[in-house]
DNA sequence: AAACACTTCAACCGCAAAGGC
DNA sequence: AGCCTTTGCGGTTGAAGTGTT
């Protein structure tokens, strides 16, 4: 049952630990968790390292407030859908499921508040669709919870077949470059800032061997750590390709 | 300046679904 | 079909940040 046990880190994320765990995402690609929570040395559980990844270090989140089109459309999907966070962030283009809910919670609360105390200033009022849908939501209570699925918006597929295919056919291969990658990690003591850090992991792949693992994927080798996944993103609902020049290294949260 | 209240959000937990054997 | 493992989801917590008195 994994390495869910006392061993395990638990609590915020160091630096070093999100170059780490970015660097074996994307080795691996971002699919068997447990094994790259095993190979990347990181002491923590498959599930956190995932939800690291999807909750902070994708290439494709956006950071900062909703806009109000953003929070229109969450209005308006969470009536539709109630608390089906997932399904509201594969709608709302580099917002994850987490960030959505949080929201939902600190800004709607506030408004079902001020709306209670207006409701009770004035009982004559009758609702509007925010209230209620925060209040309740009877439609998708009953809703069943199996449904066509849909790709998630943080799973980029990412090179996981090549890389599995290289760690599995080629263990030697797997363990060299993970030493390549922690001994090169190991080199990126010393930064002012996260910004120096990503400029510099960008250069891994050349100077310590990742471009190794791409390999057979050349025609698309990435020049930076993150863009293979890009071109992939944010296709919703066969829609159309929204966020390809997001690049997260500008995107990502000053610590 | 200090103490307290409130807000934000990263991360955890438990559970259920999915997938593999 | 049944068991086991992994993944994904929604609810919740608590530390850190910010505002107010």
């Amino acid at each position: 049952m994994g390495q869910e046990n006392n061993m395990m880190r638990k609590g915020p994320w160091t630096e070093q630990e999100d170059i780490q765990l970015v660097s074996f995402v994307n080795m691996c690609g971002d699919r068997r968790w447990d094994f790259i929570a095993k190979v990347s040395g990181l002491k923590r559980s498959g599930k956190s390292c995932r939800l690291r990844w999807v909750n902070y270090l994708h290439p494709g989140l956006k950071r900062g407030k909703m806009t109000p089109q953003e929070e229109r459309r969450i209005l308006e999907l969470h009536t539709k859908w109630g608390n089906r966070w997932s399904k509201i962030a594969r709608k709302l283009p580099g917002r994850t499921d987490n960030e959505i809910k949080n929201y939902w919670r600190t800004h709607m609360r506030k408004k079902a508040q001020e709306k209670k105390r207006a409701l009770s200033s004035s009982p004559s009022v009758s609702d509007s669709s925010i209230y209620s849908s925060i209040t309740s939501n009877p439609t998708v209570d009953s809703m069943p919870m199996t449904e066509t699925k849909e790709r998630s918006f943080y799973d980029t597929g990412g090179l996981e077949m090549v890389a599995i295919t290289n760690f599995e056919c080629d263990n030697y291969k797997m363990k060299s470059t993970a030493t390549s990658v922690n001994s090169a990690i190991e080199q990126q003591d010393g930064y002012n800032s996260m910004d120096e850090i990503w400029k510099d992991i960008t250069l891994l792949d050349d100077d310590y061997g990742i471009a190794s693992v791409f390999g057979t994927y050349s025609e698309t080798t990435p020049s930076s750590i993150w863009d293979y996944s890009l071109n992939t993103l944010w296709m919703v609902d066969g829609q159309e390709e929204i966020g390809k020049n997001m690049y997260f290294p500008d995107n990502k949260r000053a610590i």
